[in-house]
DNA sequence: TTTATACAGGACTAAAATGGTCCCCAATTA
DNA sequence: TAATTGGGGACCATTTTAGTCCTGTATAAA
């Protein structure tokens, strides 16, 4: 289903929860609660965005985690890469694909296009885009809409 | 990394090389010798992709493989759909979409935007581009926009 | 300095998806 | 009728995924 894991999907709600007040520390156990998720796998899931430099973390008493850097500056992309590695819809298309059958395969070029655009796509919706509860008036529309435009006109 | 199974691959790779030859009766056999993949495998997907109805089979001597519909009929959309169930990022963006979290989750209306974009460019390209061995015209280094624009257009 | 807090790292398991093979049946044609 | 070719499953091995848990370490406050 081309589908997202579920801990990317996790990484991405307790990432906007954070984004929403950027300032405070939130503790593990806080974003747990407030996301209604078990704590150890959210808890594994902030480990692994802070080590993709998404966030950051402090031990401690009134430790927690924060973002490394503002939420206009953190993208999809780089939250699903967090968790499952850079954006490729195929093989070849990432970097060290080395595909045997390129030869006879035909379509890697055009596949590798593809996935380009979406990886664009991804990169240029923000957390700050995500974590905005209000539905749509999304600077995110822009690009969508431009997308279903031009497919919609061809 | 949000990518494609192995099976979507091949059956790309299987649809490209019979969009090549519309017109002929392509066996499985045939099929896998020229893609390079094992048999058993290569028909698996072929009968995954006529029961998702882009392709349609004849049985006995001279039978084999066609496309259900010109290729600039059936898009990538199409053919992922076909093998891996429709394109949706999120298992909210699913039509039997019922996460309990909805309410927590805060995140869930934009990442169905998000997921609604990509599908729309998956749509946007048909079997006929990927089947191009030309590579498509793209300007890579352009806004989404013009990449879906320039693809249909190609 | 002590203690409670909170993250770091990794081992581990259960469950599910994936990739791949194989077999027997049904249809078609020569 | 015999050879060809797809249809439909069952089946298995492997990998991935999700989730838990334990032990260690840094930090801050009492």
């Amino acid at each position: 289903m081309l589908k997202l894991s579920r801990l990317t999907d996790y990484a991405a709600v307790v990432m906007a929860q954070i984004a929403r007040q950027p300032q405070a520390s939130h503790a593990a156990a806080d974003l747990a609660d407030a996301v209604q998720l078990p704590h150890p796998t959210v808890s594994k899931t902030l480990k692994m965005l802070v080590k993709a430099g998404l966030l950051e973390s402090q031990r401690g008493a009134q430790g927690g985690y924060r973002l490394a850097r503002p939420a206009s500056h953190i993208t999809a992309a780089d939250i699903i890469a967090a968790i499952e590695g850079p954006v490729a819809m195929t093989e070849c298309s990432q970097a060290e694909g080395d595909c045997e059958l390129v030869a006879t395969c035909g379509v890697a070029d055009n596949w590798q296009r593809v996935s380009l655009a979406i990886r664009t796509l991804l990169e240029s919706v923000t957390l700050a885009h995500l974590a905005d509860t209000t539905p749509i008036k999304l600077p995110v529309q822009l690009p969508i809409q431009s997308i279903s435009l031009s497919a919609v006109t061809a």
